[in-house]
Order: structure tokens, then sequence, then C-alpha cells
DNA sequence: GCTTGACCTGGAGCCCGCTCCAGGTGCCAT
DNA sequence: ATGGCACCTGGAGCGGGCTCCAGGTCAAGC
């Protein structure tokens, strides 16, 4: 414990934010993670701002937005101020398939519930409807 | 059109059910479909009820389940009513996931939403917070 | 009778997103 | 000083779900 100055060993990160020490590696190779920090050894070091992008691109991951998107916003964010109405369109862009998404789950969501309705009325009858 | 009698060439179920001519033939050879109908030239004919079939493959489909766990799904239909009570379950546990994928999508979303309204803070004010 | 187009088959190939591996280094506790 | 463990690298491999291809068959229209 000699630094509490916020700063989490590979181990820490994979545990907070649930992606694996394979993936954290690989994220940073490809160039979704900018470069992370090392310590003498050449150990990883991730500081608190790591971890924030690191939930960030939990989100847009859990909504289904491919990598090659996530890179384009990682490279936006790297260069800076000026590409924030960029980040917002891409951003708003992805809200909007995020919400079609939805609507196509509950809409399909739907017809299962609808065809366990059917099959309970065939156990429930003991006959066959079809 | 010699046949109103309800048989689609593979052309058209492809068009309406969406599935690609390669995945319609791919999903039958896994056994995903029973063996579809063949006309005298051996060209496949899709009959109404592999329509409806396929529409609810459409559905466990787009809310995520794995052809693994269809195949399963196809194969309870396959032995007859005695098994319903198992797909009853099988439907059951699966829309659980769907609400689980919707929850964690709405959560998601809000996230994205505040980095975005945090975003228009940044360029409404003209200088950046972070 | 010839072209065009929709279809057929078996099998190879592809893309995505990781995941695993071998071989090696360094830190720490006993 | 020795063992164990967490970590390192470059590169190969994998699983899922299609997608594409070559080479061939038939049917209908010009």
């Amino acid at each position: 414990m000699l630094s509490r100055m916020s700063v989490y060993t590979p181990g820490q990160v994979a545990e907070e934010t649930g992606f694996s020490l394979d993936t954290l590696r690989y994220y940073e190779r490809i160039g979704l993670l900018e470069p992370i920090g090392r310590n003498a050894a050449g150990q990883r070091r991730f500081t608190q701002e790591d971890i924030g992008w690191l939930g960030m691109i939990r989100c847009l991951r859990d909504t289904g937005m491919p990598i090659a998107e996530m890179l384009r916003f990682a490279e936006l964010t790297r260069q800076g101020e000026h590409t924030i109405r960029d980040r917002i369109a891409l951003l708003e862009a992805h809200d909007r398939r995020v919400e079609a998404q939805v609507a196509n789950l509950r809409e399909k969501q739907t017809a299962i519930r609808n065809k366990i309705g059917y099959y309970r009325g065939v156990v429930g009858t003991g006959r066959g409807l079809s």
C-alpha cells in the first residue's frame, strides 16, 4: 500500500469493470484505451480517469455499439474539445438505435408472451389446438 | 401462377421474413427448419407453416437467443405435445432474459443521455468542464 | 435454340470480439 | 533464497453466425 493516489492494478480494474484482463489488454492494443501508465516493472497502473472511460465503453458496448464506432468516438475524444459537437451527434445517433432496439425487443417479447399464453391454453384444456 | 395453394419460393420467403437465401438454407441444414418440401425440380417450396415457424425464429433471434437454444426448442416442438410444458419453461426463461436485457439497455441509455447532456453543457457555455 | 435468372449443392471463407498460450519478469511472504 | 502469484508480450486460435463461391440444373421468354 504505497500509493493511495488512485491507481489500480489490472486485476482490480477487471474486477471493477467486468472486463477481463485479456479484454483490457486487447482494448489498449487496438487503441480503444490510450496507452495505460506503467510502474517501474512495466506493469499497468490504471487511473481513475481510465476507469471512467471504461465505464463509457461499457455503456456503449452493452448497448450494441460496434468496436469500430467506439474507436471513432475515442478518436474524437482524443482530438479535444472542438469535436464535442461530433461526439454529441454520434451519441445521439446511437441513442436512437438503442431506442429502436428496445422497441423491437418489446415487440418480439409480446409475441413470445402470446406464444406462451397459447401453450398455456393447450396444456390447460388438455387438448391441442395446433 | 399454377398454385394459389400457399407455397412460396425461397425468394418470396426471404423477402417476407428478412432472412437471406443463404440463411434459410443454413437453418435447414442445421435442423432449425425441418426439411423443406421440394418441387419436381428439387427447388424448395415453403408452406405457410414454414413461414410461421420462421416468424417464431425471428422473434427468438431478435431477442438474442443463441442458435443452440433455438435448436433445443425446435427439437421439443418436433417431439410433440407432451413437450409443451418444457417449451413454456424455455420461453419463460428466455422472456426473463429479455426483460433483463431491456432493463440493462435502459440503464445504459440513461448514462449515455447524461453524457450527451454533459456535452451540451460544455458547448453551451463555450468552456470546458473536463 | 439461346439467354437469363432463380434455384441447387458442398464446402470454404469471413468478420467480430475476444480468449488462450508459451515463455518470461518482478514483487512479496515465508 | 525460494516459491507463488500477478503481471508482461506477441501471436495464434476460437465460436458464433452467417456469407460466398464454383459449378450445375431447370424454365420461360425472345
